[in-house]
Formats: C-alpha cells, structure tokens, sequence
DNA sequence: CTGTTAGCGCCTTCAG
DNA sequence: CTGAAGGCGCTAACAG
C-alpha cells in the first residue's frame, strides 16, 4: 500500500509537492505534476481519506437517515439523493432506522456526530430534540425532506392541500359518499403524512357541506396493494352504506382498490371513482386519477439544497420549501352516477 | 467539540487512560472507569472516527455495492444487510452504479480503496478484473452475491435451476406450449440472471422433447408489471399461435401477465398457466405460482458472511454457496386443458 | 514554484 | 493499574 512517502521518495520531490500535484489546489509545474501523477499511477496510490479527514475536517460523505429502505418512497428518493451527491463527488452513508430504537440511538448519538459525516439528509424522520442537538452540537449541516425538522432547512409537500385536493376532485364530479383509506402506524419513527391527509380530506368535505362519516376512513397498517384491497372490500361490501368514490392515500393502496372494485363486479369509474396520491408508476399502469409528487425531483432537490448549504453555509435559503402537487386525472375517476343520493 | 484531551483533563487523567476506560480493551480501575465515562458524557464526548481509522486501520464501515437501489430485488437485499451490518456495529455506505460508468470507475479505483470501508459487498455486480484487482490489492474483503466474483467468497441461487424447475413443473401439467419472458439488459453492469434462467427453460423443454420456438421467447427491458403486461398481450394475441403457459422470470412480469389474460378474457389457470420467480409480495396477493428465493434471507446471510470473514480473515468458507429455491405453487397454473395439441 | 515544519485526534507500545 | 511518547498519512502555513 504505497502512501504518499513513497511517491515523493520515487519521484524525487517533498510530500507537500505531491499533495499539491494531486489535489491541483495550488501552483505546481506542469512537469512535476506529470511527473507525480503518473509515479502515483504506478504504484497505485489512492490518499487515505482518513488522514485526510482528519487534517481537512471534511469527509467528502454525507449521511442519509432513511426510517425503511425497501418501500417505494424511500428508495425512490434514496436512488435520487445518491446520484446527485455522487455526481458531486460525494459518498452516501446510510442510516437505516428500520433496525430498531437502540440502533437509532447510537445512530444518532454516535455513528453521526463521529465525524464521519459531513452533513446529514433526514428522510420523513421525526426526530426529538436530542436527536437534533446531538447534530448540531457538533456543527453538522441538516436537511430534512418530508417532515419539518427544527432548525433544519426542509423539503416537503402540503399534505393537507393534497388531501384536499383529491377530495375536492371527487367532489366536484358529485360524488358525496367518499371514503378515505389512510395508514395507521404503530411506531414514532416517522411523519404520519396520512394524518395530515387526512384533515385535509375531512376539510374538503365540510367546507362542501358533507359531514365526514368515522367509518368511511379506514386506516391499514402498510402502503401495500393488498391493504388497500382489503380495506376496500369491507368498505364496498356493504350495500346499503357503501362510498360511490375512495381516496386511497397512496396509490399502491389506490391499486387494491380498484382490484377490489372489479372483483366485486363494479365498474370503475362508472361505479366507484378512485384517486391516489403519488404517480407511482402503477397509477399509470392501472390509469389510476392520482396527486403527483414527484418524489424523485423531492430527492434530487434535498440533495441539491444540501450540496448548496456545504458550498455556503450561511447562505439564505428558505426554512421550508413547498414542493409541488398537481391533480393528474386519468380514467378512475369519473361523475356519480345519477342514483346517488346525498348521505 | 470535546476532544480525548479535553476529558483527561477534565478527569485528571492521561488520555491513555480515557482511552482505555471507554473502549474497555485494558485494564483500568473501576473508580476511574467511571470518572472519565461520566466526564466524557457531560462534555458530551465522542471520538473521531477518522482518528480512530488513521491509527488503528479499521474504519467499522462496509461498503455495499448495488447496480440501483429503487428496484425491488435490490432494496430488500440492502435492507436485509444493513439491518444485520448495524446490529454488528458497523456503518454501511451505499455505492450505486446506477449513476453511470464514470462514476462506476471512480468508485472501484478511489472511493473503495481510500481506506474508507473495511470490506466490500457486492450485489449482482459483474467486475472486471481491474476493477477486483484494486480491491484485493488494498487487501479488502469482498463478498457477492447473486453473482460470483473472481476470489470473492459468493451467495447466489442456480438460474438455471430456477429456469427448470418453472419449467418442468409446467410441463408435468402437461404444457407444451410454453412462453416465457426474460430480461434484455443493455448494459453490462450486472449479472443477467434471466438469461441464465432461460438456459434452464430451454433444456426442460428440450429434455421432454419439445422444441423452444424463438417466438415463444420475449425479453423486455425492465422487471414491471406493465413489461409482462405488454409482452403477454403480444404473446397471446396470436390466437393461432398462443401459448397456454407462460414462465415469467419474475413474479412481477408474472402480474402483468396474468393481469393481461383477464383483460383478453382468459381465465387462469383454466386457460393459461403462470410462474414466476422470486415469491415478490404480489405473488402471493394475485395468487401466482412462483419459485421462491427468499431475497431477505439471502442479505441476510451474505452480511452474516462478511461479519464471519472480517472476524477470521483466513477461515474456510466455500467459495460459492447455492442459496436453496423452491416451488410454490398457488392457483395461477393447472393442467393444459385438452384441446392442448403438440407444436 | 517547492521544501520544511507542524500538527489533525487518537491508540499503543513501553515504562513505571 | 496508569502516564509519557511516538506515530498513523496527510495538508496547510511559512519560508525560501
């Protein structure tokens, strides 16, 4: 493992000289830099980062606390954070809180403020006040995309207008009998976006003169296709009492609606209009009317955001940023049918 | 920022002495144990990582490799590592090929050598020489899985196994005519295990007899339902012409494709037989027979390796193991129904 | 343009 | 059981 000695022994030149060669931060000669370049070459050295950590107190590596890797929303974004910071030079640690809540502690007490990191990216992380102390304590940058942390620039998008959105889509074309499937979620770990969903659901739905009905919301324990299935078999099944639309929270959930209708022998959208919350590419798929999110432009922009604040940390830069929603229509949703009848 | 020096003179020791009283790796009184772990909490103490890797050589970092991270088979694997590599203590830093074959180099030949990770665990990812040799040359441990790698202890199922056995237990429902959908990957990033599992399709059929039909083989560019949708429609278009199996290399090609029968009016398994691979999640909702591989418990097992080989670098360990596969069968596939003729 | 000189913060012999 | 001293590999002044 040649380091830097040996270079500046083969070459001829002082250590300085070969640091400087090779960061190309400072005047060298054209000839010495050739020369140490390619010496370095040959005997395959690569610098230890670190040494050079611990000199320069920067780390090139930016740690990402993500609460699940293996769900759509947090890979998705995961894939976009990582490739931007790559693109610019970066190394991604991850930080999964999935593990557990003694794991998240040292996370958070020790694997982070070690240094090891330069600045940290929280996705839909809630963290407590310790958490964000120990961070700050040690004067490490902090982001946070999905959930407002304090202190920490944020990224995320207005939950409630988007459940009022899809609700007021719904009940533009009619529909007054309008269920709602969010998700319950048993551990703190993360920002329960459905929640505020859901207010904005319930919102829309008395601003319009309807009153919310408890059973009509549902709350299933995972964003998955067979829970929004389930949860819409019960909710269709029965007849005197079933919505004539569903705004699913996410559209992984969206789709097991729609499954559910057509095995039930109703007709989407004649029978049961649906909305979805996302663009997953499923609601594309199953032409599911859905809330896009962009989920992988939220990524990319956290990611951005951070690399701006490492560049200039005492630039101005909103403490929340509201990323765009919009209404994305397609052939779930349609006008109630004439038979409905209010409440 | 507190540092070592900070706590010994806070706690009237030599900073040897708070250095052994909070690794625990040497002998030191229990009074002054806990003096100097009660200082080091109060100046909220913790040391430096990259100090910690410049003298002793261990970082307590393992780098993963992956070709994406937003892909089903991918995140479940990372999630299984990370959960067992966090439990162990260690840090994992996240390298994704996905951002493009600069980066890819960059990676292989500075960031994994930097002395920045103690080992490296490679998820289907085909490397070449150069890029193994840099590895080995900076004495790294590495592990693959899913796809085997030069000197690097590997964990991966047979393909060709896989390929078989689907197909096999098809053709013992007395199918003759069956299709199957593969992947056509552009790049060479990473192992292409569908066309492995085509080799096993092909000699099933062959070894009862059947001629394959180029036809009958359909390769799309990505694992989504959408891919398997719109290559069953073509497969089964062709009334003249169609299949009435079909062996989708995985389970959600295998969705699209039974998603597509319905839409075509055709009932499974009546009508048309389906298995895939991987027992996804959906398989299980939509009833799809299916080759199970158990992908958590493959990450599970590779990071298990790992931890072994960093503990006891020189111990036996097979240079390949073959995680088990098995058949589950569910209610997508039945006998061929007699109109069924050869060819 | 280049060499010399100090450390960065910690662990680890080696003596006591 | 504890302290003193050296050095891990590199970069950043400071001189030349």
């Amino acid at each position: 493992m040649a380091g830097i000695v040996d270079v500046a022994r083969e070459a001829g030149v002082s250590t300085a000289t070969v640091s400087r060669a090779l960061s190309g931060k400072d005047y060298v000669s054209i000839e010495t830099k050739e020369l140490v370049q390619s010496v370095a070459d040959r005997l395959g050295y690569v610098p230890s980062a670190s040494a050079y950590t611990l000199v320069t107190g920067r780390t090139k590596n930016i740690g990402v606390v993500v609460p699940y890797v293996d769900r759509w929303f947090f890979a998705t974004v995961l894939e976009a954070i990582d490739r931007e910071l790559v693109a610019a030079g970066y190394d991604v640690t991850l930080y999964n809180l999935s593990s557990g809540d003694d794991h998240r502690k040292s996370i958070f007490t020790k694997s982070l403020p070690r240094k090891r990191v330069d600045a940290v990216i929280c996705v839909s992380v809630k963290m407590s006040e310790e958490e964000i102390a120990a961070l700050t304590k040690v004067n490490k940058p902090l982001v946070s995309l999905g959930g407002s942390v304090e202190g920490a620039k944020t990224i995320k998008i207005n939950d409630q207008a988007a459940g009022s959105l899809a609700t007021n889509h719904l009940i533009s074309m009619g529909h007054t009998k309008i269920a709602m499937i969010g998700q319950s979620e048993a551990t703190d770990n993360f920002y329960k976006v459905f929640d505020v969903r859901k207010v904005g659901y319930e919102e829309a739905l008395k601003a319009a003169g309807i009153e919310p009905r408890p059973g009509w919301y549902r709350a299933v324990p995972r964003y998955a296709i067979s829970e929004g299935y389930a949860a819409a078999k019960n909710l269709l099944g029965d007849p005197h009492n079933a919505p004539t639309a569903i705004f699913a929270s996410s559209d992984e959930l969206a789709v097991g609606v729609l499954l559910a209708a057509k095995d039930l022998g109703l007709n989407v959208p004649a029978d049961l209009s649906i909305v979805g919350v996302d663009n997953h590419e499923l609601a594309d798929f199953f032409g599911i009317t859905t809330i896009n999110q962009n989920v992988f432009g939220q990524g990319e922009l956290i990611a951005k955001t951070m690399l701006e604040l490492l560049d200039n940390p005492d630039q101005k830069v909103p403490d929340i940023t509201e990323w765009p929603i919009e209404l994305i229509v397609r052939s779930s949703t349609a006008r109630a049918s004439s038979d409905g009848l209010v409440r």
